[in-house]
RNA sequence: GGGCGCUUAGCUCAGUGGUAGAGCACUACCUUGACAUGGUAGGGGUCAUAGGUUCGAACCCUAUAGCGCCCACCA
């Protein structure tokens, strides 16, 4: 027996156990019966972070992700969801060495590389598998059993091959230019990486002398103080201007703006417009930089822009990518001012070497204002680029650093979606990736820390470069180049996580080795993940697949929103408004979860999330649970061959008709991958059409004393019951996993899981006439229903029905249906006769008339407002129909149908209102 | 600056050419032999605005306003 609320603490283990026990998510084996002739279906998991722990967004992309794998299964292919996590180079080194100084062990540079690797690897043996542990407490039916890390030998085999081959071929090469650089983790990052912050500052200050000084203007004295202040709470937002005197002759100016005062130091130009006549004779001249005491050159470029500013801007060709293009245009020196921790190096004066980037920034404005070369100091709204990790701000930064030729793989990648090799869903995100694969910047992949696949490239004394896939390769490949054996000395640096994340759809089933898996699998069938990571993570698993497999790596790809809380904003930890999946777990239930993502889904968009929505459908499993309990008591058991098609009660032949139409709804929608549409498609039939009408309707065949008629019914119950499990299995596993092993046939056993069962495919059930039938009853009910409410008769008091001058089938229906009739609608009684009686409520269903007749009970002022309100509401729906009936252009220009349709509709309007005049009129 | 998207009931959102929908919230009644995590019946909308296309527009087109996101730039 049931209990009677469903618990989902205590059945969740339980099932996940039993899934794990008859290994029910293995995929099937290659060449073997169970999954060699079946058509396959794979989806790769976008690899969580190894560190993380399961968010809402993890939960919305995996609830998906196996709403589509149970599915599938459900029809019969062979399902493999490979599921893995991802190294998350800086994030794991991060918390590795965030705990190694909490424990007050050595820290990185104290163990060395060999150690600290050994200390990661050590720390996910611990921990590294919450975030797996977590994807089963929310069910996710991966083939566990093929559980893949990014580290793995395997995987890192592919990566190596992959470096390799790419560096053959021109594609991964060297090169020194600008990149991100994050001072904090002091590594260089890609440009997917960095945030670009708006910031705006507050600090105002105008010199008394400024060129640009309006008249009138009072003299301000410089407040140091109160700069340093402001821009110890927020070195960004300023915009400073500098007066550069030129070399032959001081006391003249050129004036320049920056909001990043301290790259001054590095100045190495200032460039102007070739057509702005206020500078054309100044042009070749030089300008005496100030503090620096360099000369540096007055150059003419088009990047010099005369609308802003003053027209004239200094170039700092070492650390801003614009002034970068301007330098090598013009030869310009490039001076490197900062260290890796963003401390000014030995390129500056030693009055500023060793400071920091920010206190430099102090400095020199305060040390230009003393020379009276500040002219200005305005707060301007400008963005500055963060590091998404680290949070802090990103410093232009030469180095050298390994590139990918994104822009040439891109090509293909590019045609792949154009001709629908791959089709993302929905089509308009098409746009987004076009947008960012055509304009595709070099990849930078290196990156300055020690977790990660190291790059396989090797230096020999003089410099040169030798790639390969092993050391005994490039021993080889160094005698051949030196003629004798010479050491070398191997790349530090790592790989961006995201190239090995690009690898995932075919690395993950065993490329290169040649591997059935691979062979089978790929290309996958579909990829389900956020907007958020088209650029870094899809649009290289596209280029990296069509390079290496000559095919895509998946042939959909199902792009949803962000998890938004119930504002519209982002959850994050500092806003304190994130919800925690787990805790909502422990709450209401996996699969209250579950349905709430799958429903809120809708093709894109981003949702806001509600906890009152998980509610709303943990009382939906209690419903369904409470339902089966129902059936239970009234020992509806599934018969073995039962088939739906033989039933001959109206009433299990129109639920079976339902129950096909609920069916077809579901797939179509999951087929579409409209989750949303799937989920309330299958809660409309389980709530509204099964629980609601369905068994209440056959309530009165079930406690009958027709014992054949008892039989069917309950045999048919089981079977709906049946197939509400399987519409609702892939959205909530745990609980119609439970009720189905517990529904059984006199004790007897399933003989599959519910997960391993088949998806119904019905045809043929819905009968048109049997749907007439029941929807009489239905709406008769309903509408006697309304009356007394509206009546204000009490619910327990029962009253007569007069049907009014029925033809032949509707009193066949009435009789048919009697005893469900007067129990839903609380009747005493159903007569016939050939008017209505005096002092009577009059209702219409159809064509249909009928009468409660209830002297003392009717409230007549009540039921001549109800009578007018319908009337005059039948009224409007006939003057809309009329409008359109009369207008000839109507007549001659619209759809048959829809002409056909509002004819019928105005019939059937205008007896309406005929029966409820008439009702009125018998109420005086 | 370029791109994408949104504006529908109090709230959160479905709805892409033919009778305006759901969930929650709200109101009234109901502890009826599955379920009060429930039942029954209700109230509530000039579908942002202005034009246009069409026999017909929430839906297609144009413009405007507001909001959001992405990309680029920022002297």
């Amino acid at each position: 027996m049931l209990e009677k609320t469903f618990q989902p603490a205590e059945i969740e283990p339980r099932i996940a156990n039993e899934w794990n026990k008859a290994e029910a998510f293995k995929a099937g084996q290659i060449g073997s019966t169970a999954g060699g002739n079946r058509q396959p279906f794979c989806i790769v998991i976008p690899p969580p972070n190894v560190t993380g722990s399961l968010h809402m967004g993890h939960a919305l992309n995996n609830t998906l992700q196996d709403v589509y794998v149970r599915f599938e299964r459900m029809r019969g292919k062979d399902v493999l969801w490979q599921p893995g996590t991802d190294h998350a180079g800086i994030a794991t080194q991060m918390v590795v060495e965030r705990q190694l100084a909490a424990t007050k062990q050595p820290g990185r540079r104290e163990l060395g590389r060999k150690k600290f690797e050994q200390k990661i690897w050590e720390w996910k043996a611990e921990s590294g598998g919450t975030i797996v542990n977590q994807l089963k407490r929310l069910g996710c039916s991966c083939d566990w059993s093929r559980e893949r890390f990014t580290m793995d030998e395997g995987l890192s085999k592919a990566v190596v091959k992959v470096f390799v081959e790419l560096h053959a071929k021109g594609l991964i090469y060297k090169d020194k230019r600008l990149v991100n650089w994050d001072p904090k983790f002091q590594t260089a990052i890609s440009d997917l990486e960095v945030n670009p912050l708006e910031k705006r500052g507050s600090f105002s200050w105008l010199a008394p002398t400024a060129t640009d000084a309006k008249d009138g203007e009072p003299d301000q004295p410089f407040d140091l103080d109160a700069l340093r202040k402001t821009l110890a709470r927020d070195p960004s937002g300023h915009m400073y201007h500098f007066r550069y005197p030129l070399a032959d002759d001081p006391a003249r100016f050129i004036v320049v703006a920056t909001t990043r005062p301290e790259t001054m130091l590095g100045d190495t130009a200032v460039a102007v417009h070739p057509t702005d006549e206020r500078y054309t004779t100044l042009v070749g001249k030089t300008v005496r930089l100030p503090l620096a005491n360099r000369d540096i050159p007055i150059i003419a470029d088009e990047y010099s822009d005369p609308e802003k500013g003053t027209g004239a801007v200094k170039i700092t060709p070492a650390h801003d990518f614009n002034d970068f293009e301007v330098g090598r245009r013009h030869n310009l020196a490039q001076i490197n001012i900062l260290d890796a921790v963003g401390k000014l190096n030995a390129e500056v004066p030693d009055a500023y070497r060793g400071l920091d980037r920010f206190e430099a920034r102090v400095r020199v404005v305060a040390d230009l204002h003393a020379l009276g070369l500040l002219a200005k100091i305005e707060p301007t709204t400008h963005t500055v680029p963060h590091g998404d990790r680290s949070g802090v701000v990103i410093e232009p930064w030469l180095t050298d650093q390994w590139y990918c030729n994104a822009g040439e793989l891109a090509k293909e990648a590019i045609r792949a979606v154009e001709d629908g090799r791959t089709e993302f869903v929905p089509k308009n995100w098409e746009k987004t990736y076009f947008e960012w694969m055509h304009n595709i910047q070099p990849w930078c992949i290196s990156r300055q820390l020690w977790w990660g696949h190291q790059i396989p490239a090797w230096y020999g004394p003089d410099g040169h470069i030798f790639v390969a896939a092993s050391a005994a390769e490039v021993a080889t490949a160094a005698q051949a180049h030196y003629g004798k054996a010479t050491a070398l000395t191997r790349d530090p640096d790592v790989l961006d996580t995201w190239f090995s994340s690009a690898l995932w759809p075919f690395s993950t089933l065993g490329w290169p080795e040649k591997t059935a898996e691979v062979d089978r699998y790929y290309p996958t069938a579909l990829l389900v993940t956020g907007r958020d990571i088209i650029f870094f993570w899809v649009a290289r698993m596209m280029m990296m697949g069509l390079y290496f497999k000559q095919d895509v790596p998946f042939r959909k790809i199902a792009i949803h929103g962000l998890v938004l809380d119930e504002k519209g904003q982002k959850m994050s930890k500092s806003k304190g408004n994130v919800e925690d999946p787990l805790v909502l777990i422990d709450e209401y239930g996996a699969d209250a979860l579950r349905f709430t993502m799958a429903a809120l889904s809708t093709q894109g968009r981003d949702i806001r999330f509600s906890k009152q929505r998980v509610e709303g459908y943990r009382n939906f499993a209690t419903k369904l649970w409470n339902a089966s309990r129902f059936a239970e008591m009234n020992e509806c058991v599934r018969l073995k061959d039962f088939n739906p098609a033989g039933v001959r009660d109206p009433l299990n032949r129109w639920i079976a008709g339902e129950t096909e139409r609920a069916v077809k709804s579901v797939t179509e929608a999951l087929e579409a991958h409209r989750t949303n549409d799937a989920a309330n498609a299958a809660y409309e039939f389980v709530w509204g059409t099964f629980c609601d009408w369905y068994l209440e309707l056959v309530k009165s065949h079930l406690s009958g004393d027709d014992e054949a008629l008892k039989d069917e019914t309950r045999s048919t119950v089981a079977w709906t019951l049946d197939q509400c499990l399987k519409l609702l299995h892939q959205f909530m596993p745990f609980i119609t996993e439970e009720l189905w092993a517990h529904m059984v046939a006199h004790g007897v056993a399933r003989e599959n899981l519910l997960c391993l069962s088949s998806w119904p495919v019905l045809d043929g059930l819905a009968d048109p006439a049997i749907d007439a039938e029941v929807g009489f009853v239905v709406d008769l009910v309903s509408e006697v229903r309304s009356v007394r409410q509206e009546m204000n008769i009490p619910a327990g008091t029962k009253v007569p029905l007069v049907m009014v001058a029925g033809d032949e089938p509707v009193r066949d229906r009435v009789a048919r249906h009697e005893d469900t009739i007067a129990r839903l609608a609380r009747l005493e009684g159903i007569t016939f006769a050939a008017s209505a009686p005096k002092e009577s409520a009059v209702l219409v269903v159809g064509d249909t008339t009928a009468a409660i007749p209830l002297k003392g009970l009717i409230d007549f002022e009540a039921e001549k407002k109800r009578l007018e309100k319908e009337i005059a509401a039948a009224d409007s729906d006939i003057a809309k129909m009329d409008a359109k009936l009369e207008n000839p252009n109507f007549m001659s220009r619209a759809k048959p149908e829809a002409v056909e349709e509002a004819q019928l509709r105005k019939t059937e309007l205008h007896g309406q209102v005929k029966r409820l005049t008439a009702a009125m009129k018998r109420l005086g």
